[in-house]
DNA sequence: GGTTGCATGTAAATGGTTACATGATTGT
DNA sequence: ACAATCATGTAACCATTTACATGCAACC
């Protein structure tokens, strides 16, 4: 999905400044679907507001800077009707953890050992966060993709805990205790 | 990854051409991994060999166009060596299917069924594929991302099998059965 | 006094996809 | 006949990341 139809997304859920847009694409759901930076959110608000497919209101704020909130058009939901009819693109992966472990016989046991037990520290952690958010009654879709996620992530900490041991040992092979003489 | 790490790592297990390191990421265990397209390999490639850090040789071959097969070069190998030393980029995801998905109540039915199913089937064929090529005794670190590709897959095929249907009749409530009279 | 969170934006640089160009061979 | 596989490469375009620029408030 282009950054676009993303905000579009976003915005077809409820008004939100750019801000917001991007948090809601490191904490929320979202974080396994798709990822994205400032410096492509701002720019695409901006078009998109340009081309009337959402409508943006300054904000001043208490003690905080001034936002822009936006809220999507009937044009804009439009767009994103289409958008979500196309045929969609096959994933994009793209795991620099997944290439090293495929090298793992040119990296040291113990960076390896690092990099798994980060790993699962990680799936753990989001996983926590992710089954805590039990409480409101979110709607079908975002819930069978929360379901879709926890499943997904659960099966790789799983997976990396239970074959962890197994890979270190058989990179680094517990020197044959050497017999001294017959 | 970069693509330039992408070509040293595939190269650091043998000589290759860039139609061949291609292939390797479409179809072998690199697919879950990482994606490329050949106006990017052939580049790379060049530059890589500028650099010293591969070399190429010219293959005539019988009935087929020339390839260009190239070898990594020590220069090549303390390169990949010190990419395999920095710590991991995160993974970077981008599931236009997922996106669909979250926005179900925005999507027709039928057309989610189908997309749902779609996804399914491609689980179904890649496992197939991963889970044949048992047959060579690979590396550690092959067989270790196998072997979490192939449970990823396995649990998202099951979960979307298992919550396919009450996901649907959630969006399409049939219709309750209206009584004609008391 | 330093870092984190809130908040928006721009510009340069990078990196990557897509489409084009070419052409023989093999399979349906 | 037509499509697919093998095989390499270029060029235009697109999208994205990164770094820069600014600044207040709250917390440690």
């Amino acid at each position: 999905m282009d950054t676009k139809t993303l905000c579009l997304g976003v915005l077809s859920l409820g008004d939100a400044s750019g801000y917001e847009i991007k948090k809601a694409f490191e904490e929320g759901p979202f974080g396994h679907i798709h990822e994205t930076s400032f410096g492509s959110i701002y720019p695409t608000l901006t078009r998109l507001s340009e081309e009337g497919l959402i409508a943006g209101t300054e904000l001043a704020q208490d003690k905080r800077p001034d936002k822009k909130v936006y809220s999507i058009t009937e044009a804009g939901r439009a767009t994103l009707q289409e958008a979500l009819l196309a045929s969609p693109a096959r994933d994009r992966v793209r795991s620099d953890f997944l290439f090293m472990l495929f090298f793992a016989d040119q990296v040291s046991p113990r960076r390896l050992a690092r990099l798994i037990d980060d790993r699962i520290a990680w799936y753990r952690e989001n996983l926590a966060r992710m089954e805590a958010c039990d409480c409101e009654p979110t709607a079908s879709g975002p819930a069978f993709v929360r379901g879709l996620g926890i499943a997904v992530y659960r099966a790789a900490a799983e997976y990396l805990e239970a074959n962890r041991d197994e890979l270190l040992d058989r990179l680094s092979p517990r020197a044959e205790p050497k017999r001294i003489a017959g």
